[in-house]
RNA sequence: GGCGCGUUCGUCUAGUGGUUAGGACACAGCCCUCUCAAGGCUGGUGCACGGGUUCGACUCCCGUACGCGCUGCCA
């Protein structure tokens, strides 16, 4: 559609990826797929001191999870590489000389300074329009340092080389770099370069309005992988700090978000993370999806929790009952733990709740008769059987139902008892309701 | 301190020079119900403050306060 459009995101690898990087990684390849330009990924690991490999890792795995592919960048190749800006001194080396050429480098104790023109520079901003800056005073903006004495470079004279480079042609970055942007002006024009289009995007901070730091809950990517979040969920939610489809629409397909997006579209304030709205509609998105992509997303979770399931399809029927009650993928272990082994725990309190009465015992003795008898073992066949049984012993449908739940999964809460039922069948219910009742009389 | 940006329910947001200022999350209550959820219904809380401009301002302008950012040989 249109390849002139080229945006990237540019994180330095500090080990993890933060959940406002996602939403600005986000931002950009919405912008690019919107526009059916190119989504470039760059590692900014400039800093020596800081490792590169491993914490670069932990960005590509964010990214992947989110689903925000790459065009260009490691691992994915491109026209524009190297994609790390370690490998990238000789693009740098080569500008210097262009800028030292022309008059505009001085050095100051082993390290090199960029000149500042010391113009008025204006910055016209996609999101947050037309801002004059006065940089004439030295004092208050001083010539900014572009190499360190040990050779090493600095943010912002890669950070636009690589821009140059990549011919980037919108950059779309946090509301941090704002301030930034008319020192990277100055840049571009001693260069003979065309400047991109500028767009800063809100920051996001925590609910009380803080700073996210990599210490508050919830600031990693990996938090959200870990706990069990749909990528999906937390995708949108991203989408909507700061951008909204102006429609109502909370629950809303990337697709359509990609075919809304625009800039100006884009709030001017900060935003604060509400974790609780991206449970819920993390819980939206469990409920809404597929069985099969609910198996499949559960896998992990049940794998590490030690959950062994031989049968595939025992185990997707018993998943597609607790999906709409499950709000968090890292919930199902224990949710469906039952259903896999005769080991399950008894929860002590829901135990005396429902047999603290004696006559909890016998309506479960009578269920189990009642049950013995049915031939088609279904939903169906199961509620009018039991409901039967209430009628005639004139008890209420819960006076059966709750002793009945303790009895096949120790708890008291869960599914539908009847789907539940169903779903593990009459031998081994009928089993396991023997063997309640067994251990009820031994006491 | 200087410079920049921002300010609609607690939070995310919609919105218009004249609206009962809308939605969502959270919260409370009710309904439904085999539990827990879900779902349905109801409820409360909001245009930061002060000046202008205007017949009229939440909306436009100025100021103040507050918040955030930048002001690094961090990115």
């Amino acid at each position: 559609m249109n390849p002139e459009i080229r945006v990237r995101f540019a994180p330095s690898p500090t080990g993890y990826l933060h959940i406002g990087g996602a939403r600005t990684a986000l931002f950009n390849w919405l912008f690019a797929r919107h526009h059916g330009g190119k989504f470039v990924l760059r590692i900014e690991d400039t800093d020596r001191t800081r490792n590169t490999e491993e914490a670069a890792e932990a960005i590509y795995e964010g990214l992947q999870w989110l689903g925000l592919d790459w065009d260009e960048g490691p691992r994915a190749g491109g026209d524009f590489g190297p994609y790390l800006q370690s490998q990238r001194t000789d693009i740098y080396e080569r500008y210097l000389k262009q800028l030292q050429d022309g008059g505009h480098i001085f050095e100051d104790a082993g390290a090199l300074r960029f000149r500042s023109p010391r113009e008025h520079v204006v910055v016209d901003d996609l999101v947050c329009g037309k801002i004059d800056f006065d940089l004439t005073n030295p004092g208050t903006h001083p010539d900014m340092t572009i190499r360190r004495p040990d050779g090493s470079w600095i943010f912002h004279f890669v950070n636009v080389i690589d821009d140059i480079e990549m011919k980037i042609s919108h950059v779309i970055r946090g509301e941090d770099h704002l301030s930034n942007t008319p020192k990277h002006i100055e840049l571009y024009r001693a260069l003979g370069a065309t400047t991109p289009h500028f767009a800063h995007i809100p920051l996001i901070l925590n609910r009380d309005g803080s700073k996210m730091s990599k210490r508050d809950e919830g600031a990693r990517v990996t938090t959200y992988m870990e706990q069990g979040y749909a990528a999906e969920a937390v995708r949108n939610y991203l989408c909507l700090l700061g951008w909204s489809p102006k429609d109502n629409r909370e629950k809303i397909d990337i697709d359509e978000v990609i075919r809304l997006f625009e800039l100006e579209k884009i709030n001017r304030r900060n935003a604060a993370f509400d974790l609780d709205k991206c449970f819920w509609l993390n819980g939206q998105y469990i409920a809404q999806m597929s069985v099969d992509r609910f198996v499949e997303l559960t896998r992990p979770f049940l794998e590490k929790a030690n959950i062994d399931v031989p049968d595939k399809g025992y185990l997707r029927a018993a998943l597609a009952i607790v999906k709409e009650k499950v709000k968090l993928l890292s919930d199902v272990p224990e949710w469906t733990r039952y259903f896999f082994t005769e080991q399950y725990e008894f929860d002590p309190a829901a135990v005396e709740k429902v047999f603290g009465k004696p006559e909890a015992t016998e309506r479960l003795i009578a269920l189990r008769d009642e049950f013995a008898k049915i031939e088609n073992w279904t939903v169906e066949e199961i509620e009018s059987s039991l409901k039967t049984l209430a009628q005639k012993l004139g008890c209420k449908t819960g006076d059966l139902v709750h002793p009945a739940r303790v009895a096949v999964s120790g708890r008291s809460v869960g599914p539908s008892l009847y789907h539940m039922l169903e779903v593990m069948g009459k031998e081994r219910v009928l089993a396991r309701f023997d063997r309640m009742i067994a251990q009820l009389g031994a006491k």
